[in-house]
Order: C-alpha cells, then structure tokens, then sequence
DNA sequence: CACTTGACCTGTCCGC
DNA sequence: TGCGGACAGGTCAAGT
C-alpha cells in the first residue's frame, strides 16, 4: 500500500539513476494496467524521460515531446529498474503487467499481483486533468503546510471522524492507512474524534504529526508489508519503527498500555488506548 | 449534497 | 484436507 513515503522514495530513485534514460519498447501483459488519455500507451515508445515528479501518492515520469507517464502503484503495485544482468526469470513473474524495455538494457517493470495499480499516458498539460490528481488536497510535507492549511481543509467535514478525513486525498495528498495510524497516535488523538471536535492546538499537533510521520517513513525509505518494493526491487524499513501500526498486543513506547486493533470507517485501524482516548 | 456501498482484483487466513 | 467467506486496501461510479 503505497503511500507518500514509498513513492517518494521511488521518485528520488528515478531522479537519480532513471532520467536520461529512453524508452525503446513496451511490452504490455494486461490491458488495463496501461492507458492512454487521448493517446496511445505506445506513444512513449522513443522517448527518453527528462524529469520524475510526485503528486501525493501518484509518480509523474516526464518524458520528452509533452508527454507523461502517471504511475498510481494502488496496492499491490511495483515499479522496479531491473539490470540487463539479471536473468530475466528474476524479475518477469507471473504478476508482471508491463515491461518497459530502456535504451541502456535496463528493463522498468510494472508489477502487481491485485491489477489495481494504473499507469496513464497523457499529454503533460493534461495531467492535472486525471481524476485521481484534480482532486488531491495539499502536500502535508510542503513548506507551507501547517495547522491553519489543514484547519482550513477539515472545515466543510465537521462529522467526519479524523481518521476517514485524513485519508481522504482531497482533504489532504498522499496519506494511507499506515501513516494515518501512526500520526493519529503522535497527535494522541482517537481516530474515531469528530473534526468538528479538534481544537486549533489538536490541529496544529496533528499537521505537525502527520509532517513527521512522512518525513520518518521517507528516511526509512518507505514501508513494507508484503508487496511494496522501491525501484531497487528493495523493502523499506519503517514498520521496525512503526509508533502502533502492526503491533496488536505489543506495549505502547509513550505509556505502556496495549495497543489494540479496532474498525474506524471500515479499516483496520490501530490505536493506543492509553493516550488516544476519544 | 453528503454519505454509503459496490466494483475492481487476488492471495491469505480463519473457522467449520 | 477442503471449502466458503472475510479481509486487505485506494479510488471511482453508482446508489441512498
């Protein structure tokens, strides 16, 4: 479950040893993990990518000519560079769904086991027009990111309970179930609270909460539960760290008291009874 | 308009 | 052991 730490990490990857590359070939396995807005997905076939940017959750890959391939990852997908090196056995598995094949014998390989995961070509002016971007709240690790932004963003959704609002990509980009968790628990603050019911200094805790969170997952280079790999094919490490996120029944580091597993919105949300009292 | 449910997918885990 | 069903989770479309 890809959130904004583990793209993230793939796009300071891709800034770092994909740009310049070209895109020679496109081996497309399942229809609908490629499509193209007004375009065909063959379209990138030729260029070369001149610039890789983030928007919450969703990787932008420019390439050159006005065109960008969008990459929403969703659950269970993966975008790995793979080496000429390897053999091919390696990397090409069954939940394999697109190959990119580049001009310097790297492969870029989309996999993912659930097929929920799109990759969009688009035109780069268009790419604000893609639903999934038009709609994405502000970047919480932005500099200009703070309580009164989020004040602001939480007004028109007083009944809503935190939790459900802070994954709301509208409201705010790029935040999932696991960063959710551990901000809440941050904050100190119950999932299951009404927006309307946060003071300003709660809100303020929170954005600075939720800052943190991302911040420590990025340093961390993301976190793995089972499918989420960077574009090393790499896990990331940050539910060693994790705060209450998968540790049912383990001991809170902040008051010793059990954290439990409860349901808030209909998701598996994990809370410290002790200091997140509703 | 706000909120809820279903669809999209597949693998894993649980209880019977 | 085998099988049905719940669950996992992000987003959009459709329904209430």
């Amino acid at each position: 479950m890809p959130e904004l730490p583990e793209v993230e990490t793939i796009r300071r990857q891709f800034d770092s040893f994909v740009v310049g590359a070209t895109i020679d070939a496109v081996d497309v396995r399942w229809a609908k993990s490629l499509q193209g807005v007004d375009l065909e997905p063959q379209a990138v076939v030729g260029r070369s990518i001149v610039g890789v940017a983030r928007r919450g959750k969703v990787l932008e890959l420019d390439l050159d000519g006005g065109i960008s391939l969008l990459v929403h990852l969703r659950m269970t997908g993966q975008l790995m560079v793979v080496d000429a090196s390897l053999p091919r056995d390696a990397w090409d598995v069954d939940t394999t769904r697109v190959v990119f094949s580049l001009d310097d014998g790297r492969f870029l390989v989309f996999n993912d086991q659930r097929k929920f995961g799109r990759l969009v070509v688009i035109a780069t002016d268009r790419v604000s027009s893609v639903p999934f971007i038009a709609t994405l709240g502000p970047e919480p690790i932005s500099e200009g990111f703070d309580g009164a932004v989020l004040s602001a963003r939480l007004e028109r959704h007083g009944r809503l309970c935190i939790k459900q609002a802070m994954l709301d990509q509208r409201i705010v980009a790029g935040i999932g179930n696991i960063y959710a968790d551990e901000a809440l628990w941050l904050a100190g603050l119950s999932p299951e609270r009404r927006c309307a019911t946060l003071t300003r200094e709660e809100v303020d805790r929170l954005s600075a909460a939720m800052r943190s969170v991302l911040e420590r997952g990025i340093e961390h280079g993301g976190a793995t539960m089972r499918d989420y790999r960077d574009a090393r094919g790499d896990r990331g490490s940050y539910l060693d760290e994790a705060y209450v996120f998968g540790r049912t029944n383990e001991r809170c580091t902040r008051c010793g008291d059990k954290i439990v597993k409860i349901r808030v919105a209909g998701r598996g949300t994990h809370v410290c009874p002790g200091c997140q009292r509703p």
